[in-house]
DNA sequence: GATATACTGACGACCGTTCGTAAGGGGTGA
DNA sequence: TCACCCCTTACGAACGGTCGTCAGTATATC
């Protein structure tokens, strides 16, 4: 089914190269078929855009959710680590998260209403997982810091190595989440009662 | 001049538009010009973003240099704190870090080569800087965490401030730098004692 | 025959770019 | 002072391309 292939493909190109670096000529080629056809399944491009935000959206909900619900009778540490180091993997092996990184980051313009929106639903969704998890891991006294802002330092992680990751270079990337992971663990667990911001 | 407006208009459309989405005929409406009269100041689209490109390098390094040089009798926790606001700052009122940040995530295609491979000289620079003036404040004890990796951390600091700038929700911006800043410090002035200050 | 699918052909719009030309100012020599 | 030339700057017209899109048609399946 073509249908199919050609958001297969589609996402492959929007993934790497964006939605204005992007022809409907370039997928259809990497699918067979003429760009017209395209039409047969599609409105048009912005339709087959918007399908595959939507796809992403679920999709990356849906692996969050499932992997920080069933991570409750992990340590902390250990779920953290396992969700850096699975990002960073799911990012080199499959074309849906770099599509929605790449496309949520830089929209094209006359979508940018409709792609800030999923990706703010995005945030909030998972943000409120992390801070279900840090609190269930606070009352455990796994961490010391505030669950809020530990989360939200978390999150802050992600996005880091999330730029590492475009930027492409694979040894700066390594190095730079062991150096961030360090610090970022060091923190939340700091013990010294007198600190303050 | 019409060579410094034309500079000045494509700055901030490649900023907000990037490459692809902004056309010459949309910088000549905004300098109040035709098109082709681009063409008497500059070989063409492509010459023209890798002027700005390297003029934006140019500022760059040296308002870091700058800042970091003269930075050496501030203690660190002041200056990196300064150094984020700062960023914060210039993003929202100056252009020209903001079309730093999007066009060296994000280059056209063909320039891909050129754009990145003043980003990694950019990155190695300012580094350097960075891990100097964090050794400086190892030696004096500031920080107890190794300055490598210190160094790091505070870079992937920057990034994911950098990331929360262009999605553009202030408020988020500002909790997630607070939160971020906080676990960072925590952590990179850790120690196995519970010793105060 | 109805339906789903993919094609040919063509469209208007916009893209970056080139060419020839016209306007303006400054310096020069008569 | 004036006429001349040069050089910079800007523009109208037009080029070859690519873009997304649409209408009409052919083919295969059931």
């Amino acid at each position: 089914m073509s249908y199919q292939s050609i958001k297969q493909e589609a996402l492959n190109l929007f993934a790497i190269h964006g939605y204005e670096g992007t022809s409907l000529a370039d997928i259809a080629k990497q699918v067979g078929i003429k760009k017209q056809s395209i039409y047969t399944h599609f409105k048009g491009k912005d339709d087959l855009f918007m399908q595959l935000l939507e796809d992403s959206f679920t999709n990356e909900i849906k692996i969050e959710k499932d992997y920080i619900d069933s991570s409750y009778d992990q340590t902390l540490k250990e779920v953290l680590w396992q969700a850096l180091e699975s990002f960073v993997y799911r990012f080199q092996d499959d074309n849906r998260l770099k599509f929605w990184l790449r496309n949520t980051f830089i929209p094209p313009q006359h979508l940018y209403e409709e792609v800030i929106n999923q990706l703010y639903q995005y945030i909030d969704q998972v943000d409120l997982l992390y801070v279900d998890r840090f609190q269930h891991a606070f009352d455990k006294k796994e961490i010391t810091q505030e669950p809020a802002v530990a989360g939200m330092a978390f999150s802050a992680l992600l996005d880091s190595i999330g730029v590492e990751l475009i930027y492409g270079d694979e040894s700066r990337t390594s190095r730079k989440l062991q150096a961030s992971w360090q610090i970022f663990w060091l923190g939340v667990t700091h013990s010294d009662k007198t600190s303050r911001k």
